[in-house]
DNA sequence: CGCGCTGTTGAAACTTGTCAAAGTTTGTGG
DNA sequence: CCACAAACTTTGACAAGTTTCAACAGCGCG
């Protein structure tokens, strides 16, 4: 089968790391934890695992072991439902984790998917539970990642629910620029790592209509578009339309 | 404020309460443990709020110090953006918990109302998190309690995005359904506690769209509604219809 | 008994989706 | 390195679904 096939391949792109030399630990799980801690946390990140761009990272029905986080590259998460419908449910850039979802269930409840050529840190959850015992600083920053990624499932769900489709284009763009910013990248410029498809799952729009508010903004002098490369030129422009009022 | 006077006169209402004579607590954070785990976790479970309807557990901005578990009753909660715009996040029933999106910037960021008159156990997070470090089937369970969480609002979000008004309806009222069969009551008559535009509002719909489909499930024999009364007539029908392709 | 709140229904307006065609980029194999 | 195919993007015209606005009905509470 290509699903088992696919990932023994991975199996064998397995690189030593260590989270105190990583430069995500600002980012990531690390945050807080003092240098012993730190040695600890090594001990548990013990394998690094390189994907190529369309690899599946892990995917829906799989027995959950892991949690990953992403060292570099850009993934997405989609999750699908039994008539064909599926759904992108996130977009995970370094620093950020994956596989929360399956926790509750031990099987994961979604695809991940890199979209460019990508490194994670896996991260043996069984592992994580035992060690957060031991480390309180761990312990907590984990439950407030969790909790955030519920944080950020409102969001969306907000804007799923109560914007239209430029309002939500210029959310997803201004998301992902201050994402950007906060790694060290241009908040003004980067490269789409995605499709007009994918960008419409994700904001629950058909891609023609994606497209179709790409090109507006860039009538309205708000960014700069070509294919996946993006300039934002107007960011309080977009701000603006995103929080605009709807009635 | 009426904030801080509403939220004052909650904490007289405070009462002893036990988990290990809860009949909820197969339903709640006790599942798996032992008596003697179950002894501690009484100790943290320390008191039990009363709210008439209409009040609030907590609100947005307020700094997060507990989970709530419904002991009986019914909320929703809901977020709320700088324009105005408002969405309802969820609605928990009995032995299911309340809070989990404070844990991140320990800052409540939504607002939890009764819908009904209610009682919550509410339980100080940084207790729970030292007795998670004992009672690691505690710990795990809690985990997965959270990752629940986020599964559920990859659902939700699933529903808004790709789903066009009956078949989100259907699905909220077959969720209900199961729930309420979950607790003891009957799948198929149940008695809403939140109005139209409550549920249009999570379903990312207006009043009037919602009222609409009550009424047209009605005409095509799928259930009887009469205000807030639903009884289930044909729920093959209503799970078909749910699932049934876009295109 | 009447007022206010909630729910229902109709018609028109608006937004987004659908279908179709053509342009552009990317990747592959010769 | 070119040629061709496949995948992705853009744009237009029309259709479908949802919202908006408005009027009215029903229920519950004082």
């Amino acid at each position: 089968m290509s699903t088992d096939a696919a990932t023994a391949r991975l199996a064998f792109e397995v690189v030593k790391t260590a989270c105190s030399n990583c430069n995500l630990r600002e980012l990531c799980l690390p945050i807080g934890l003092d240098p012993d801690e730190l040695k600890k946390l090594d001990e548990l990140v013990s394998t690094r695992r390189r994907l190529k761009r369309g690899d599946f990272l892990y995917r829906a029905g799989q027995p959950f072991e892991s949690i990953y986080a992403v060292r570099s590259g850009f993934f997405k998460t989609d999750v699908m439902i039994e008539d064909g419908r599926d759904q992108v449910t996130g977009f995970q850039m370094a620093g950020e984790l994956l596989g929360l979802d399956g926790i509750s269930s031990e099987v994961h409840s979604c695809n991940a998917i890199a979209l460019e050529d990508s490194e994670v840190c896996a991260i043996p959850f069984s592992h994580l539970e035992s060690l957060s015992r031991q480390v309180h600083m761990l312990q907590h920053h984990f439950h407030k990642v969790m909790s955030r990624e519920i944080v950020r499932d409102h969001g969306v769900m907000m804007l799923l629910g109560t914007m239209r489709a430029e309002e939500r284009l210029a959310a997803f763009l201004l998301n992902l620029s201050q994402r950007f910013k906060a790694r060290g990248y241009s908040p003004a410029e980067f490269n789409l790592r995605m499709s007009r498809d994918e960008i419409g799952s994700y904001l629950g729009l058909k891609l023609e209509t994606v497209s179709r508010a790409f090109s507006r903004f860039q009538e309205e002098g708000l960014l700069a578009v070509n294919q996946r490369k993006v300039r934002i030129l107007n960011t309080a422009g977009l701000r603006k339309l995103m929080t605009h009022q709807r009635s």
